[in-house]
Parts: C-alpha cells; structure tokens; sequence
DNA sequence: CGGGATATTGACTCTTATCAATGCCCGTGG
DNA sequence: CCACGGGCATTGATAAGAGTCAATATCCCG
C-alpha cells in the first residue's frame, strides 16, 4: 500500500487541469503547501483494497486507474476509470468499500483526508471543492446505472467509445489504456462480447480498428446516436 | 414543480432520524430556523423532472419517492428509492440530471441549495454534513453498480428484499411501496423476471407472500447469502 | 524472432426478454 | 354488502441476446 504523504516537494505543475472540476484541488487551494512526492504504481498493481482502512485521497497524476469492487465469487464491476487530473478513494467511514489498481504504470499524489478537512476548517471553498467533485462522481455513477441497467451491448461499447474520446478530448483516434477484460467489467459485458461489438461497430462503419488499442472514430455523431 | 420554500412552520419532530448520517440536516443544524412548510404529492406525481433547472434539495418526511433517468425510447432506470429522512436532489450543476417522483404519497421539505450553502459559510460542519450525504449517495450508487453490472436475477432480488428490509429495521415482515414495475426498473429486470423471482425465492422457502406486496423473509440470512 | 498474453471468431447454451393469456386484488358504486 | 371493473401480478410459451467453452489469430515485448 501507498505509504502517507509528508515529504516537502512540489508536485509539478501539469497543463490540463482545466476541465470543469476536475483537478480543483491544487497546492494553492489545499493550503497544505507541499503536498509529497508523487508515488508510482506499476501496471495492474494495486493503490489501495477493498475493505482496507482509508485515510488518503488521491489525485492521478499520470496513467490511469480503475475503481472495482468484487463478489465472493470473482465477479468483479469497475465503477469508474480515472485519469490525469481526478481525484478518487473518497470514503465516507475509514474504510474503502472499493479497490483501486493501476491500469498502466501511474504517478498519483495522496492527500491525508484528515489534513484537507483540517485546511477545509480556514477554506470554504477547499470543502466545497470537495463537495463538487463527489457529486460529480455521484453523477458519472447514475449516468452508469442508466447503462448497466438499460442499455444493450452495442450501445453500452458505443457509449464507452464517446466517453473515452471525450475525456482525452482529442481527435478522432482513441488510444485505449486497457484490456477487452478490463473494459467488459465496466460495461457488465464478457470480454467476447466487447470484442464482437468492436468488430459489429467495425462492420458499421462506425470505428477502424489499428491493433486492438488504437480506435478511429469514424463517426463519433452516429457512434454517439448509437450509444442511446 | 414545487414552489419554493420560506414560511413559518415547524415540521414534526419524527423519530427515527438515527440512521447514520441520514437526516443530518435539521431546522438546527441548517441554521436556517423554519425551512417551510411539507409540500405533499400524490402517488405517482412528479417532483422535479430531469432537465428542469435545479435550485433545491428535498428532504423525505413521510413516503417513498423515487429518482430515474429515462432513454428516449423510454427505458427507465430507477437509482435509488428515498424514504423518511433521506435527502435527495443534489446537483453539480443548476439542472437536474434525473427525475423524481413519488411512489406513494409523500411529504417533503425542500431547502434552497444556495440557503444552505450561505449558511454552510457560517457551519462547517453544515457542508460536512452535505459532503457526507453525497458520499452515501455515492456509496450506495457503487454497490448497485455491480448488482446491475454482474448479478443474475435472483440475486438481484434478494438484494433488494435485504436492502428494503434494512431501511425499514422492522422484524420480518416486509411491506412494499412500489409496483413490480418500479423494483424491475430499479434492477434492471423486466416485471415478468422480478416476479418469476419472487415465486422462487418462495419456492425455496426464503419468503412467503401475503399479497403481491408484503412480504415475509422467513430466512433473511439465507436471503443475504443469496443475494451474493 | 519467438513466445506468452491478449484478442478474435465460432458453435452452442442458457438466462432473461417478449408476447400473451389468465388471475387476483382492491376500491368503487350500485 | 356484494358485484364489477381496472390496474397489477402471475404464469406460460417462445425468442433473442449475451454468456460459455473452445479453437485460432494477433500483438507486443523481451
């Protein structure tokens, strides 16, 4: 496990942290000056288990991280994805009731919960930053139960394509971070349907396909129309 | 849609406010004195649609209410049923992202969201309480992400009989609010399959039925071991 | 260049959805 | 108080979508 901040060092300064919410958190607003040192997690490593005691938050840094939970049997769901810029391991008690693993080898910075509620007690806006961002997590997590609950297999990958592009909001080609596996457990899917609805939307004429990672969006209004 | 809050009145005092963090937020801890009068709507009326601008959260004093997301078609997914004590209607942004409706008759209060956070200005622990509440939310939403994402039916509906059964910590008789209709669109299920699953839950000796909506757990533990 | 992990594709199965018929409450009005 | 009617719920027969098992194929990565 991730061993507690502390160190003096500034984390440096990315671009991208623009997006709406996402990111708020920076050295300046969390009055904790140096927040520590970057830690690094190896591919498919985990950050931090299921039932372990919390006390961090997290911002990634670089990479990107999954949020799981698993049943006894090891059916496992991912919640979310997480990348350059968001914040994840919020937990109501001390304890995570979800597990975090690196999808690639990430760099994430740990904040002490105890240490920004303490900063929040000065910064209004410290705690309403965090107040935001969970709510936007509790919205990402309503938009995936309409998913889960709802949607058919072609749309539920349609639906992951339009998320992905427009999180990394580049152009038309989607470098994929992680495994068929890994993406069949967010979508609820097995891992053969994932890759028989890649190739349907192939045969569509909705995506190309450049190895199994790299995804052209051909059409990302009709991609997005079929996500419905 | 409901009309603003601002008279003079005390809601009654229920007991029943202990659950954990739910119904933190009262007449004092607001700090906001009178909060308004309940507004009451009728069985199957609506609170808030998903769209309308958002300005208030609501707190449940008597009833069960319901919050969906509907695809155009028409397909409806229900994330969470709120009952006495339960707040609901946070929203990132000024506009509701789902729609509320009563399940049966139901009084609410509603409190403006910028009130509350003007007097969270003057109460830390006013937006803790608020940050907490999300992060139920967001808990609970987790866990029925990997019901929807990777449980069968019967799982799924001993699920809910246990969940229901614990927000209203009587002894072992259930009774049900909602239509099959509305615990099948909470599960991602169709009618039919909810009440296929009912008969084998009965069958197998875990319930017994007295009508269509109350409901005897004759065996909660096993049903928590079903449940997966 | 080789080999292990990852992905695709195929054949078949199984769970749940769909369509349809019947049954059961419960409230209303005679 | 009983009969009726309409919404709900149950049950059945069949279909369809996704899962499972299995056999290649492909892609990285060393």
């Amino acid at each position: 496990m991730l061993t507690p901040v502390a160190q003096a060092s500034r984390l440096p300064r990315k671009p991208g942290f623009a997006l709406p919410l996402r990111g708020t958190l920076t050295d300046e607003t969390t009055g904790l000056g140096p927040v520590g040192i970057p830690t690094s997690f190896a591919r498919n490593t985990e950050i931090y288990a299921e039932g372990e005691p919390a006390g961090h938050v997290y911002k990634v840094v670089s990479g990107v991280i999954r949020i799981s939970k698993l049943l006894p049997d090891g059916r496992r769901q991912i919640s979310a994805f997480h990348t350059a810029g968001d914040m994840f391991g919020f937990e109501v008690d001390d304890v995570h009731h979800a597990s975090a693993e690196a999808v690639v080898a990430v760099k994430v910075v740990a904040y002490k919960w105890q240490s920004l509620l303490a900063a929040g007690a000065h910064s209004m806006s410290l705690v309403r930053d965090l107040l935001n961002l969970t709510m936007i997590g509790l919205r990402h997590t309503q938009d995936h139960l309409l998913l889960l609950g709802r949607k058919n297999a072609l749309e539920r990958v349609a639906a992951f394509l339009i998320e992905m592009a427009e999180r990394t909001n580049a152009g038309p080609v989607l470098e994929l971070a992680m495994a068929r596996h890994d993406i069949a457990d967010y979508l609820g899917l097995t891992l053969e349907t994932v890759s028989r609805m890649f190739a349907e939307l192939k045969e569509l004429g909705a995506i190309k396909l450049e190895g199994a990672r790299r995804v052209h969006l051909l059409d990302p209004e009709r991609l997005a129309s079929m996500s419905t």
